[in-house]
DNA sequence: GGAATATAATTCGTACACGATATAATCGCA
DNA sequence: TGCGATTATATCGTGTACGAATTATATTCC
């Protein structure tokens, strides 16, 4: 292996941390709460792995065919603004969704920038076969219906609380 | 800006507090437990950016460098428990942040299959850059610090329960 | 002591995820 | 009315993330 000398050190830009306050102790990985969210969210995804595997998607793609059931004929924008995903995300997940033959993509007559997905027979089809999954999910939870309805609000809030943190920084 | 043209909601269903529901089928994406999660966790990253920018690392380049700031010299499988992470994901990742000159990665000559990961002189300095972070991050969640405390047991507790409920099917 | 097995890390292929940039279409306003 | 700014999506490059297959080493058990 060759010895690397480019050693990219961080970049000179403006340090957005305070200089002078006193620091903490270094808190342990799994006492961040960072980190228990990145960690949970990670277990989710391997609680839906083989659930989502008997009905052909991944949990990102899921996610697109939950919003989609809700509500048909979205734009791109639409779902990335639900979902929190960027274009740049979301273009290459449609297109496989649409290769699988559950949606179709096409612009919109009235403003050809607008590009309207709307599911296919095939994807509204496929509705029945994921409505078990919730209650899966809820039972691997070890959560009843009251808890997990606080506890979701709970993050929710929480997101909101950081997005607008990142938003204006 | 929201993107809707079409058909304004008129249900007033904004409580997701349907329990006359015999199921929670037909849940609009933002009501499951696991969006929010997920929702949740890019949230995180993205208040973490700008933070993490300025010492030039990515968010789980910087939880691997809690993790060994923790406790030094620890293996790629350890590594990966701690952080729930596989061995496939972690050896780019730690060959990226060896080129960065923060650590270095060893086969260990007692088991010639483990590789030692041990922070450089350089890994050891970025510790000062970074203790700032957590306090930032704690503010921009809007949380006091009790709540968070018990958040991240709460949390961690999911976690636990949906690794379990994942590990045995 | 050596074959069968198990373990640790790496490589490979696929799929997110984002920022920066590109492209095309629409809007705004002088 | 025209043309610069804005908007919607797509493309590109980098970096996670995982499962399957691979390689190399260590352990087991016969």
């Amino acid at each position: 292996m060759p010895h690397d000398t480019a050693k990219p050190t961080a970049a000179p830009t403006e340090n957005p941390l305070p200089t002078d306050v006193p620091a903490p102790a270094l808190m342990p990985v799994d006492d961040l709460l960072c980190f228990s969210f990145y960690a949970a969210s990670h277990a989710f995804t391997r609680v839906y792995k083989p659930l989502l595997d008997a009905i052909g998607l991944t949990y990102p793609q899921y996610l697109v065919m939950v919003a989609l059931w809700e509500k048909d004929d979205q734009t791109v924008g639409g779902i990335g603004d639900k979902l929190g995903l960027e274009s740049s995300t979301l273009t290459p997940l449609l297109k496989r969704l649409e290769a699988l033959g559950l949606l179709s993509r096409s612009r919109d007559p009235a403003d050809e920038r607008v590009v309207r997905v709307r599911l296919s027979d095939q994807g509204e089809a496929l509705r029945a076969q994921a409505r078990k999954i919730p209650e899966c999910i809820l039972k691997a939870t070890g959560l009843d219906l009251a808890d997990a309805v606080r506890l979701q609000k709970e993050v929710s809030a929480l997101r909101d609380a950081l997005e607008k943190a990142a938003g204006k920084s």
